[in-house]
Formats: structure tokens, sequence, C-alpha cells
DNA sequence: CTGTTAGCGCGTTCAA
DNA sequence: TTGAACGCGCTAACAG
């Protein structure tokens, strides 16, 4: 910056102020100075910026995986977002695992990000600490908190099974299974079975144990699951699995046996993931707004950066999509 | 900074020693300071310690796509082995554009990332200028480039689509026909073109233009590739979709119109995308070492850190994988 | 509209 | 083994 001042023949401040503001320079400093800046390839050091206005232009996001696609989604509608803002998305995976947050969580706020997505809803006390230290805006997504640390944006697992199970219901299906990942150590897989609960009730349907299960993450897993669940209740009409791929392991399971969907078993998923569109016969699945957590996320934390001190708690919806599969 | 001094009776040089290089200091004056440190609940600044020590620790990686599931493994794979070193990952998504990559590049050179990995073998020229400028590592992938930047780490689009065409060909396939992105648009389209026609050369098939095709990226491309393909050129006997998700949306296809695979036509695809397994039938694909790439990229990068200077240029190599749809 | 002065929170260098 | 002084590249606050 002191070459292209030097150039230009002005101050360091004028030089900073023509990149920054450029409405409070006279038309012609500012051509000098920008003329400058094209001629020395100058580029701008936003970290020593960031030093001096303490403040960044970075958020950081963590997800449980980047690899899942569903987190993918979300981070891009983050990334899109802050980067039409002139932010940046520092993005990283935790594994599903609160120790690795509450690392994350530190490694971040040391860079001093100026944001914070979280999708998860519990967190270490050490994590809380050091957000609340920290002071930075923070959003959780995935679920629905009773008590939030400070925004939310997401949608209720626990309504969405609900309202899933509710329709499979409406369908006829009686003998209803659930299929989810570990509830004792991931919230939204219980969550999300409270939902399942809830329904058969409020249908007067008992509770049943050879109707549910709790597996790994997986296509093989959600393929065992459902020849487990096929085993132990002969008489299961439709079974919605709610996590990750397994509806689809599930559904190419019973394309390699045979197993007639819905005829022999009916089977519902979670999210609508692009390809269960297309998948023979097509899977009726709850569409959770992926991509739109990420955008609004974002937003909220732009708002709060800009001022706004309103308490943020959106809930995004889901819809229930019904296709050939049930 | 200064509390934890203040709190420990020491000087500032003496708290950053204590964090940074501990093992130059009286073991009681460390544990003195290092308490401190916990009982103020002390996070360090690190973006002062970049501008101060003028290096960072942030690696910035751009890849086309973050919801590519593809690429999402290349990411985690970078994260991963950055992570384990203490580094961060900037993560962004040119959206296939090279203007935008170029602004990517232009705004994490200005976050001073001390590295770059870029899923991509062409640049705009101010892109390369800025690079060049800012003399940071950089590594280049999905391609092995004839003239590379500076690093490289990939494989070869255009012997892994000629592997799997003359993979094809030993089972007896002649009519073999060529699905890929815009090959004007997308080098790696392009390469793998050129690999299937190198094949087919070496095999003394003619080339038929019937039996080549350019499409759009997506599931439903896929399946109306195939279809248009069976129409053109009935006789064709295996059709290689060379690219994304086109092998899986051309074989549910299939599945949809009763057509048997590979009775009626053989379907091969590009990358081993976890489902590929799974289907009915498995598909025959390409074994790409995406999540390999990510890691031996933040490798090298970590290794021209600590002082080598030795050109990096790996090739990962692919893998035929024959299955059940050839 | 433009320039001057004083840090931001740390690491580097040297002296003690 | 420890500490003091200086500066990284930029911006905030003010003065002109």
């Amino acid at each position: 910056m002191r070459d292209v001042a030097r150039a230009a023949g002005v101050s360091l401040m004028t030089v900073s102020r023509a990149l920054r503001e450029p409405h409070k320079l006279s038309e012609e400093t500012r051509k000098i100075v920008l003329d400058a800046v094209q001629k020395i390839g100058y580029v701008p050091n936003s970290i020593a910026a960031n030093l001096a206005s303490n403040r960044s232009s970075v958020v950081g996001q963590i997800v449980p995986s980047i690899r899942n696609s569903l987190y993918a989604e979300t981070a891009k509608g983050t990334s899109d977002v802050l980067r039409s803002a002139g932010l940046h998305l520092l993005l990283a995976d935790s594994g599903y695992s609160l120790q690795e947050e509450e690392a994350l969580i530190g490694a971040m706020l040391s860079q001093r990000v100026c944001g914070l997505i979280l999708h998860n809803t519990d967190h270490t006390p050490r994590a809380l600490q050091m957000i609340e230290r920290a002071g930075v805006p923070v959003i959780e997504t995935g679920d629905i908190p009773r008590r939030p640390l400070d925004m939310v944006v997401s949608y209720s697992n626990a309504e969405a099974a609900k309202a899933m199970t509710l329709h499979l219901a409406a369908r006829r299906y009686r003998r209803i299974g659930f299929v989810s990942l570990d509830t004792r150590i991931n919230r939204r897989a219980r969550e999300r079975q409270r939902g399942y609960l809830a329904a058969l009730k409020s249908l007067g349907i008992p509770k049943d144990p050879a109707l549910i299960a709790e597996v790994e993450p997986g296509l093989t897993s959600g393929a065992h699951a459902l020849v487990d669940m096929m085993t132990r209740a002969p008489d299961v009409e439709a079974i919605f699995f709610a996590g990750d791929v397994l509806a689809i392991g599930a559904l190419f399971e019973t394309q390699r046996r045979g197993w007639k969907v819905p005829g022999r078993v009916a089977i519902a998923g979670f999210d609508d993931l692009d390809i269960l569109q297309h998948t023979v016969p097509r899977l009726t699945c709850l569409r959770l707004p992926r991509l739109e957590i990420g955008r609004r996320s974002a937003e909220a934390l732009l708002d709060r950066m800009r001022g706004t001190k309103n308490p943020v708690r959106v809930d995004l919806g889901f819809e229930v999509i019904q296709r050939e599969s049930t």
C-alpha cells in the first residue's frame, strides 16, 4: 500500500479510502490512486485490515460431515450468500463429534471469525464458554432447540418425523417401522424417533420394539436394516428410514431381492436427495430446506453484523413428498 | 495476552513463548503462565500472530462445486490433513467458472492464505499473475497439465477414459458410445473424450459421431442421453458415461423402461460413487483417488512450507472396476 | 476532501 | 532464561 501511495503521490490514508470508501474522495484523486493500484498489481492485505479494524470477513461453519451431500448443500447456501456480501467461509467437519466441534470452535475463534454457524444444538461446556467470551454471533442449525445459544435457523426433526408417520397412516399403513441412526449419540435421530412415537400415540397405535431400529449410517446399513426388520416383523407394512442414505440402501435391496415396493413393503425416506426422484419406484420422502438453511443462516449473520439485535428463530419447515414407494 | 501476562506476573514475551515455544522456558514459569491462560480463558489471536510473523495458517481450496460429492471427498481429504497439522481450510466454490475462480483467488490471496489448491488446470491471465506475484505454493488438481503452474496432484483424465474404453473393447463390445459434459468449456471432459478417441484409434475402430454426445450434468440429462443415443444408433452395444452422475441417471432410465443391462446395452461410469456398488445391476466404473487427491495435495503443501523445493508432480492413477453392468 | 497520529495484538531482534 | 523496543500493514479518529 505504501508503494501505491508513493506512486500516486498521496498519503496512505487516501489509498485506503480509495479502496474502501471511494465516494469520499474527489473523482480525480480516486482515479489516480486506482490507476496506481492497477499498475503496481496491489492486493490488499485483509488480515492487517482485520487487525486494525478489529473485524474480520470470515464466517466459520462446522458441519458433521462435508462428504454428506445434505451438508454440502447447506454449506453451498452459506457460501453463496457470504460471497455476495464480500465475506468468506471457513468450513470444517466435526465428524459428528462434540469434542472435535469444541476444538474447531476454538480454532475458529482464534482466527477471529465474525460469526459461527453450527449444524448442531449440543455443545461441550468449554465450547459454550468460549463462544460466550468471544461474543460472536452464532447460528445453530439442524434442529430447533428449546434453549438456543443465540440464533436458530432450522426445521424441527420431531415435527417432520411425526408428519411423515401420520402421512403413512393416512395412506392406510398401520404396521409402520422406524429406522434411524443411533439416538443415544445423535440428537437429531432422537428427535425424529420422538416424532414417530408421538404420531403413533396420537393415532392410538401401540409402540412395538420390533418395529424400531437404530443403525449405522450408510447404504449397506439401510439394506441390512430392511432385511432385519422384515425378518423380525414379517407383517410390517411400511418402513420409514429417518437417516441419511438408509432408504436408498433399503430400496436397492428390495430390487436385488425382487420385492415389490410398495406391494411387499412401502418405503419412505427423510431427505429429498436428488436421486430419490429417479429410482424405480420413486421414493416418498420429506423435503427439508437444506440450501435455504445455509442461505438464511448467512443472512441472519449479516443482519446481526449490521446492527439488528432481534433474536432470530426461523423455522423453515418441511414438506412431505408423496411418490411411488408408499 | 496482556491480561495473562499481568495475571502471571511476567512479560508479554514470556506468555508468547509459553504458548509457542514452551521448551525454552523454565518449567515453573511455563506452568504459571499456562495456569493463567486457563484461568483467564485466553484464546490467542492468530490473526495478529499472522500479521506479525507474516505467515498464515489457512489454506485456500477452490472446487468447481461443493455440492458434488466427488469434490466434497477431496475437500475432506484436504481438511483432515490440514487439521492434523494445525492449519485450516478456506473452501470456495467456483461454479465451474474461470471468472469466479479468478475472483476467489484474489480474495484468498488477500486473506494471505499460505497455500492454494485449485481443482482446475485452466486459469485466467489475471489469476496467473496474482498467484505469481503472491508467491504462494499452488497445487493443481483434476487433471495432469502439460505445463503446470507449480505442483500437481491428480490422475489423468485421458488415460482413465482410454483405459475404460479398452476395457470395454476387451469384453467384446465394438459399438461403444461415449457421453461426457461439454468439451468446449470443460477441459476434463475434453481430455476424457480424447482418451476415448485414442482408444478407438488403437483398436482400429472408426470414430462415429452418432456414438459421441455432450450433455449437461445431472441425472435427468444422463437418462436423456441414453435414450437419444439408443435411438440414433440402435446397434450401440455399450455406453461409457464419462461425467458426474450421468451413468446413474441412465441406469435408472433402463430400469424404468425395463431394458436389460448389459443385455440390451452395457453401461459404464466414470467415478466410483458409493451408490454404484448398490444399484441393480452394480455399475462398472473407474475408481479415482478423490480423497487421496485432497490428502496428498495438503501434504505437498505442508512439505513445501517446511522447505522442500522439489517440484511435485504426483499421478495417483486410477483403477477400472468391473461389475455387473458391462 | 485530504493528511497526521496512534494504535490493533502479536512476533522478531537484541540486550540483559 | 527473560524482557524491552520496534514494526507487521492497515484503519480510526481527528485535524487541517
